[in-house]
DNA sequence: TGCGGATGCTTTAATCTTGAAATACAGGCA
DNA sequence: TGCCTGTATTTCAAGATTAAAGCATCCGCA
């Protein structure tokens, strides 16, 4: 096949992923919005945060969600606002702050994510195993790791 | 395979294939605005009307681009400021507005156009024909066309 | 004809998002 | 020690985004 005939192919299909992301982030937004009064981006930052028991850092954070610094600054205040997430001065670093999840935070999330889950097994309830192993393993070997520099993300120390 | 174990595997591939659109659509934002200095939803906009020889209604150009209504608005205006596109009341219904691209819309759009096409089959290099063959396949299945119902398209007239 | 619900669009408030600039601190090295 | 560069964070301006409200128009139907 010729280079320029992939290429279209590849653009094809990456304008049927984003279409097809689309689709299911706005349904889930609006889940998150009718059953639990959130948004997104509140979600996804209490998800980083709920695997990390000993809290994040607002760059730990910003580079796990793939979204900017300043972006965190602004969800995380409202996260705070509403006692979801609490901050701590990092002791050994007087730059950083420690992100966590409040216990009021981690019990909300709780029951958000058995819902999120159960949403996104519907969004895509056609399909079959087979299908989700073949799509794992072609977005493992396109995976973010494998993109451009300024998108990698460093190891944690 | 229970219920429980295929909605945890739908879960992370969800979350695989949120990360990996993310890192290509900063990417590709990231290289428009060093080469064009213009956005992502200017693009796609842009992009939706290459198509539309005799344009687009705003409605219609929303549920293209899977947007809201208001959100349209705004990036149509800037692109009219710009010259890239033009509006007309449309003749047989005075609510609606029929957007075009000028022809320095267009113009400006051929040369960006082929830039991303290029852009996209670098960041999805890995990928080969086979790999692009089943993600397509898998995508048609799980396809915005089959997901809730606002999130549909209505055929066009 | 005229009513009533539906549709197309804009406006608004709130949130999200980015990129760049500014501030503060860390760490290596002369 | 003192500087220089790099890192962590916040702030800011501009743009993007949504949901909801409001206005104008359309259309089916009595």
């Amino acid at each position: 096949m010729s280079a320029r005939a992939d290429a279209k192919d590849k653009l094809r299909v990456w304008l049927r992923l984003l279409r097809t992301t689309r689709a299911v982030e706005g349904a889930l937004r609006e889940s998150l919005r009718t059953n639990f009064d959130t948004t997104l981006p509140r979600f996804d930052v209490m998800a980083a945060l709920v695997r990390a028991e000993a809290g994040l850092t607002m760059t730990a954070l910003s580079r796990q969600l793939l979204v900017s610094n300043g972006n965190v600054t602004g969800i995380v205040e409202r996260l705070v606002v509403d006692r979801l997430v609490s901050r701590a001065d990092e002791a050994r670093d007087k730059r950083a702050t420690r992100v966590r999840l409040t216990s009021k935070g981690r019990a909300e999330f709780a029951t958000m994510a058995a819902a999120h889950e159960m949403w996104v097994a519907q969004l895509l309830d056609r399909l079959d195993a087979a299908d989700v192993r073949a799509l794992t393993s072609v977005l493992a070997k396109a995976a973010p790791e494998h993109l451009p520099d300024h998108l990698n993300e460093p190891e944690a120390p």
